[in-house]
DNA sequence: CTGAAAGCGCTAACAA
DNA sequence: TTGTTAGCGCTTTCAG
């Protein structure tokens, strides 16, 4: 294995050029570098992490918690984690897995042996047991997410409060009364895992503003919990004439269901969802759609983490502004009668 | 920041013991182990990362190297990527998440730098441009997928020439004797993935020995490209009644026209997918299928880099017998006339 | 602009 | 069963 030392030697300098050579904390002459630079592409060199992290007491790592829940959907935690991952490498950090399998314990395993200068945790719950251990492990951390206390975090999230506003608030201009949200699992909900949450109370309350009925039904995704919900949707409430689905598996489910029963989308129901661009745009029917800038947050993530681990940058949240898409799937309700 | 020093100091003993005490390489007695570890937990010790990577010149983690396509179907990627985070935590390792973004030159880097003991590289193509550095990186290593060449290197991956001919036999021991083959997106055979042209060339080989005439269609996924795909299948083939999908993106499309056009599933047609568990059983019609086993490769992945770490474990390549569970969506084919 | 040298915290011989 | 000690390879003062 090749040493810094042997580089030196091989260049003919002493062991701290060729180290600053590399980091660039200290200016070089321009034939130093040239020699030190050709020594290491010669020799193959290649810095050893784990002695530079002891010296320098950086690991250049950031560590990604990642829930190991079945009722996430998946390809918008990877697309935060691959985000998360490529955004890191650009600042020269790599980024260690984690998942939820080994609890709470992990953030202080991981902060405490400086395996990772600092953290970032996906899928925060509202009262989320990491928060505390987070707090006091004295790295800096970012959380996708939005817990109830926010004090002293740094979070990402689509404003998703605002997300349901922006449905309710398209659904009542285009004319439509009573309107139903298809939402995640019930689990989702009762884990208090906020964005569902919020997404449903904001919608609410715009809603009220602007006088249109609302009802809400947790969904587990597929086609036979998916007939349920329909059901009972349209039992309850036989003039609604708007859905808004906030559950990635109800979608083609929704779609296949409302054709069969002879609802034309958007003549006869509009359907708003919030859902990744790619999904709305593979569906069945081009979806009138929210997005979930799943690649946004995981890159922001990162940038807050890097002003932290500069010095710059105190606790505070950003929350994106949602952006509504039209497409084909909604338009004015049917003629009343 | 408290280290083995003091851990040491207070518990009265020398940074050795306490050092073998963590790591159980030589036995020490009863009270001498209780006092450190009443130390270790009194102080809040965390072992130092990168001081014992450098010692041990081990790091205890593993590189996994994911792809960044778009044209594969994330959710067993994500789900190897869980599986192999689990499993490495069960046996003291750690993982980083590497993109495919860095390129081939990501092995170098992490390799040379000591910065991960071994690696997993997902996704390998036939002739994969990481397996040249992967040889020569002098570190173990292992393939979630199959090469063209693969001396010298340990590979996992379902059996899907296996998995090809399995659903031929089933569609023939049915009595069908026309099917078709609805792939992945050209994207995927042009790159030369190996378990796309696999499983077609595993089916074809079994079919002629039954005497089952094959068609295959790569397809991108979604409504309209599968209507397309659709269209030329039973354009070209009108005696087409056995259907084999690899694509996931292709299911819930694929079901929903078969009913549009009032082919009935498993009456008129039958369908056999590959893909996993919890695809099939959420699709419309409960799907007869081989399943993508992604936990168990993820696990046998680490397990097999476990083997090579301690030194016992020489290459080979295990193919994981593909399994087909019958459901509803496959019969014998329509009588004929 | 460059060098010398003191650690960083831990492991693993080597001794006892 | 335990202690002593020499590094592991790099960063970063302190000197020059």
């Amino acid at each position: 294995m090749v040493t810094l030392a042997e580089v030196a030697r091989h260049a003919g300098v002493s062991a701290s050029t060729v180290s600053y050579v590399l980091s660039g904390k200290r200016s070089i002459s321009a034939t130093t570098r040239d020699r030190v630079e050709r020594s290491i592409e010669e020799l193959g060199y290649h810095p050893n992490a784990g002695a530079r992290a002891l010296a320098s007491s950086r690991s250049n790592i950031i560590a990604l918690m990642m829930p190991l829940r079945t009722d996430m959907y998946v390809p918008v935690m990877m697309e935060i984690a691959l985000a998360v991952a490529t955004t890191a490498r650009t600042h020269g950090y790599d980024v260690l897995l984690l998942t939820g399998e080994e609890g709470p314990a992990a953030v202080r395993r991981v902060a405490g042996s400086g395996l990772a200068d600092a953290m970032i945790l996906m899928d925060v719950e509202l009262l989320d047991a990491r928060l505390p251990l987070v707090r006091e492990a004295g790295r800096p951390a970012v959380l996708i997410g939005l817990p109830a206390d926010t004090t002293g975090l740094t979070c990402v999230d689509l404003d998703f409060a605002a997300t349901g506003a922006l449905c309710a608030e398209h659904l009542a201009e285009l004319g439509h009364r009573e309107i139903a949200v298809i939402g995640e699992a019930a689990a989702v909900y009762e884990r208090h895992t906020g964005f569902a949450e919020r997404t449903v109370e904001g919608l609410r309350r715009r809603a009220r503003e602007l006088g249109l009925r609302t009802l809400h039904r947790p969904c587990e995704g597929g086609y036979a919990s998916l007939a349920g919900t329909l059901a009972r949707i349209f039992g309850e409430r036989p003039g609604t004439t708007g859905l808004v689905v906030q559950n990635e598996h109800a979608i083609d489910p929704l779609l296949s269901l409302l054709r069969e029963q002879g609802r034309a989308v958007p003549e006869d129901v509009s359907v708003v969802a919030v859902c990744p661009e790619q999904v709305a745009l593979q569906a069945s029917v081009r979806l009138t759609s929210v997005a979930i800038p799943a690649q946004e947050m995981g890159r922001r993530a990162v940038e807050l983490v890097m002003e932290k681990l500069e010095g710059r940058g105190r606790p505070r949240s950003t929350l994106l502004p949602p952006e509504l898409t039209v497409r084909a799937s909604s338009g004015p309700p049917p003629a009343r009668g």
